[in-house]
DNA sequence: GTAAACTGGACCCGAACGGTCGGACATAAC
DNA sequence: GTTATGTCCGACCGTTCGGGTCCAGTTTAC
């Protein structure tokens, strides 16, 4: 259905609020997740994709924390991505990878490889920056009220 | 990930088969099925969608078939998408659906909608017709050695 | 009447995703 | 230097859902 995955979401999530400038330099993963109300083991494994991924910085110890490796402007939602869940491929088989069934009956492979390329600019063309520019304000000390939706 | 599910790939595969001008009006699920290598029950419902979503016309009885509903340059990537996959959300809470639980303390949702918009667009300028003008020819004598089946 | 085609429902299976657990490691207090 | 604490880190598990199958019913040409 062309959607992307929740770990891409929370790893969009965790960005933009590290964009934003807070009175700290790094924020805990527990941190994070507590803001948003998101499962912290899951987070946490999220946010260690985005370390190796060569997005996000780790700071271990009992201060520790995560902060963002480069300038939220230098960090695009495909980087996002792709560090999550790999390259960006939107058939099964890329020009990389001709592994399935089809490939040498396929007829669709080229024009659908050009889609594929105008949706990676659409996302390489908005950074993290941009999310964090929004008026939404990052979510303080909210205390847990019910949040029927 | 982003990527498009087998169905929609079998119903694009299908569309530009019938978009090109080929011997007879109709064409039948097996001739597809047999034509690409692809499990002939589930092309069989990938079409029937196609029809439900008023892409495809069908014809029933011992000479019967599938043909366009339309113009092959009246029928869109996204309209495919839609009719097999239901609406595109990239997200999982879209304008009409707030059905995420984190709904409330979501920061990024504007801006991703607007990148579903750019996505949408990109695929709403692609027609079948264009993908039927590309250079690969439809699959008969296949030219190619071994066929794996 | 029979064969060939579409229609529609129920069903199964395996991979991938979301989620969880225990251990390793670095810092800081004493 | 030792201990305690809070963090990161890697392996593990359950569940959902898309892909695929089967079968009974209906329609139409020959």
């Amino acid at each position: 259905m062309l959607r992307l995955s929740k770990k891409a979401d929370y790893a969009l999530l965790a960005l933009r609020h590290l964009a934003v400038p807070g009175p700290r330099e790094t924020v805990s993963a527990r941190e994070l997740a507590e803001s948003y109300d998101l499962p912290p083991e899951l987070l946490a494994k999220v946010l260690q994709q985005l370390v190796r991924g060569g997005l996000l910085v780790s700071v271990q110890g009992i201060r520790g924390g995560y902060g963002l490796a480069k300038a939220a402007a230098e960090i695009t939602v495909v980087d996002v991505i792709q560090a999550i869940d790999g390259p960006m491929t939107v058939t099964a088989c890329s020009e990389s990878d001709h592994s399935c069934d089809q490939y040498t009956k396929c007829n669709i492979r080229d024009p659908l490889w050009k889609l594929k390329d105008r949706i990676v600019s659409a996302l390489a063309a908005t950074t993290v920056a941009e999310l964090a520019e929004e008026l939404v304000p990052v979510p303080e000390a909210m205390p847990l009220t019910l949040v029927r939706r």
